[in-house]
Order: structure tokens, then sequence, then C-alpha cells
DNA sequence: AACTCTCTCAACCGCCTTAGG
DNA sequence: ACCTAAGGCGGTTGAGAGAGT
């Protein structure tokens, strides 16, 4: 059995009070960040450690930059994403005010329910859309379909079980992938004009040389993830 | 007005990584 | 090299707000 990360009994759970944040606030303007397993006592706070750090990061420290996410920085999330993945703490510090709980909380709320609608998987940012062959039977059939069920795919590759509007769009995208082809033997999407026109703010993703590795435990700078940026085939937004 | 449903986001949980002994 | 404690991270949950009926 794993030890609990604090002593559960006696600790506060749920929603911060004021006179808590404000405890907090004025312990780490004092002593700063860190020796968060002590410093829930040091505070004189009811918390995990754990907690209050989290509280701290996402929500008290001086340098959140807090309310909606401008166009740019949505798309600097989606660009970022198609490169890293779930890596919400690496694409958060790409965006500067930002925490990883923010962006993947808007990753998940917004950005991916609008590349569904648009017809791009959220996992792989590939376009699920393909022209259906014309079919005078079939022209009802939702532009929006996918391609070889990689809809499904999407729910597939995340453990959390479907909401019901994402059931909707699964059940309309398998109902329309029914009726049409493989994409590997259809017009391939890469066909379409598919100009999105989402203009990318180049200059937030300048590298500069020397700039510390990008990812924790691997070889990739910065350097080289804007080239894997570049080359990404998957970005048909940006281009 | 009352109820239900849906969405958002703050917070928690547990695993993984890192630092220090 | 190994062990342990602490920090960090991503996934998930649930309360509250707002929209819809």
């Amino acid at each position: 059995m794993r030890k609990p990360c604090c002593e559960k009994e006696g600790t506060n759970k749920g929603a911060w009070s004021k006179q808590e944040d404000q405890k907090l606030i004025d312990y780490i303007k004092t002593h700063g960040e860190g020796c968060w397993r002590s410093l829930p006592k040091a505070a004189g706070l009811h918390r995990c450690g754990k907690s209050c750090r989290l509280r701290w990061i996402n929500y008290l420290r001086p340098d959140i930059k807090r309310g909606n996410f401008e166009q740019d920085e949505e798309e600097l999330i989606i660009k970022l994403h198609a490169l890293l993945g779930n890596r919400w703490s690496l694409i958060a510090g790409r965006l500067p005010g930002r925490t990883d709980n923010e962006v993947k909380n808007y990753w998940n709320s917004h950005i991916r329910k609008k590349l569904i609608k648009m017809g791009i998987d959220p996992n792989n940012h590939r376009l699920n859309q393909i022209i259906p062959r014309p079919n005078p039977q079939n022209d009802s059939v939702s532009p929006a379909a996918t391609s070889s069920g990689s809809m499904s795919n999407i729910n597939a590759c995340t453990k959390t079980p479907l909401k019901s509007s994402d059931d909707q769009i699964d059940h309309r995208a398998s109902e329309a992938a029914s009726v049409l082809e493989d994409e590997t033997s259809g017009p391939s999407s890469r066909d379409l004009n598919l100009d999105l026109t989402i203009a990318f703010p180049e200059p937030s993703l300048q590298v500069e040389e020397g700039m510390p590795k990008l990812i924790k435990g691997s070889n990739t700078t910065a350097r080289e993830i804007e080239t894997n940026l570049q080359h990404l085939p998957t970005l048909v937004l940006f281009r």
C-alpha cells in the first residue's frame, strides 16, 4: 500500500476559503515556494501540501493570466498538442500566465469539441472527413463523415466514457462512415481545399539558440520541435 | 417557478520522476 | 546502486452555474 501524501484526517478538502487563500499567499510571500509538505503546518493551513501547491500554481500565483483564451493562444495550444500530445505542462509552459490545468480544461471543454466539429480527430489532429463520392442516394450524408471509423477511435483512445454530445457526433460519424469508402481507396483528404485560414503567430514559436531542452527526459530541443511542427503532416489547420 | 440537463473548471487522486541520503 | 520522500504531472471527479423545457 502506498503511503498517502499527507494525513487525510483533519485536512480540509474542496473549495478554498478566502482566509485559506490569504494564509497561503502570506506564507509564500514571506517564505517563498517550496517545501509543500511542511508548508500547511507552517502556514496554519489544514490542507494537504499537494493541495496547497496546486492552489498556488493554478490560482493564486500573481503572474497568472485569467480570463478567456485568445485566438492565438488557442491556435498555439492546438499546434503544440499536435506535437506534444497531452503534455499539458509543456504546452502551458509556452503560454505565459497559463497553467497546465487551465490549458487541459480548455482543451477538453472547448478545443476538443471544436476540432471534432471540424472533422479533425483531436487525438492525432488528422482530418477525419473525406469527400463522399457523388451518390444521389446519399446526398444527405454529412461532409463531416469520418474515414475508417477513425472518429470512433477518438473515444477508443480515451479512458473517459462518451458524453452525450460526443455520443451524438460519434453516432453521426459512424453512420456516415458506413456509407463511405475507406480513406485509402477514396479521394485523399489532402486533396481537399481545406483552407481553414487560421493564421499562426510564428514569433511565438521562435526558438533561441541554446534554449533548454523542452521535453523532460528526452533529447528533443525546442529547435527540433519547431522543425517537427513545420513538417508535421497532421497540422493541416495551419498550412 | 420548478425541475432537469449540460457545461465548466477547481480540486483531488494516484502514478511517475527526481533528488538526496 | 538502492531506497525513500517529495514534487510534478495527467486523468478524473463533482459542485455550481447557466441553459433549456
